[in-house]
DNA sequence: ATTCATGCAAACAATTTGCACGATC
DNA sequence: GATCGTGCAAATTGTTTGCATGAAT
């Protein structure tokens, strides 16, 4: 369980930072390529994976397209418009009391949730009009 | 708009209220294919989405692993174990209220929304020990 | 020196699509 | 008989993996 501190990690961890709008690893790649055309796909990826498991980064399961990695860690939710694709934060307060609502249900135990919302964002209700 | 009633249509329906559990489109595809060794696989993978579209079924976005469908289409919460996989329905009431708060912290507009809890199923916890 | 991480390409899983043929309205 | 749906295979998308080489400890 050593972990090494390579330029290639860092980088993937500054780069979301800098992204900061929830980047796919896809986007990650295509920045990080512009100043580093030998990083690879695979190690991306894999640094992704690596930071989310350790906590320095949240992985976003965003239904229907690729994960987004956000660099903001504190627990909030997220909302995409069906038309257009945008994606961002919502301001709203994190629901932390259902987990335990759900472990009484359930007799599992879970620790932590997400939920993406899916709704229309104001600039496609406009245009739909 | 015209749509047909096609048979491969009317059984991916049965069978996804047949195998009631969740399945996957592979799932569907697979035990169908036992009675109707000619149904493409295509043919299930459009049916489930045209039959999703217009709410006679319900898609469940499943973090990291394949969409599975629900012929329940009351909403509801799902939860899944991370270790075995186990799926299943919680028992616990639908939080309705939270769209209207997210659109009102947001400006989207949200009708629905979806949450797969993940935990660790009674079973394996007891594994772990 | 050891071992963990990288780069690359190939493999993979889930899903979608193009197209000629067949079924439904 | 017009058109929508099907079957099939090939294409796409997002992601993982095997392996030889290179870097961090």
């Amino acid at each position: 369980m050593k972990s090494r501190n390579t330029v290639q990690r860092q980088l993937v961890h500054e780069t979301v930072g800098r992204l900061a709008d929830h980047p796919t690893a896809e986007e990650v790649y295509n920045c990080l390529h512009e100043d580093h055309p030998n990083i690879s796909k695979g190690t991306v990826y894999r640094n992704l994976g690596y930071l989310s498991e350790n906590g320095e980064l949240r992985r976003i399961a965003v239904p229907g397209s690729a994960d987004r990695f956000d660099h903001h860690t504190i627990p909030h939710y997220h909302i995409q418009c069906v038309c257009c694709g945008m994606f961002c934060d919502i301001d709203t307060p994190y629901l932390s009391q259902i987990d335990a609502k759900v472990e009484q249900a359930t007799g599992f135990s879970c620790e932590k949730h997400d939920i993406v919302f899916q709704g229309v964002c104001p600039a496609c209700k406009e245009k739909s009009e």
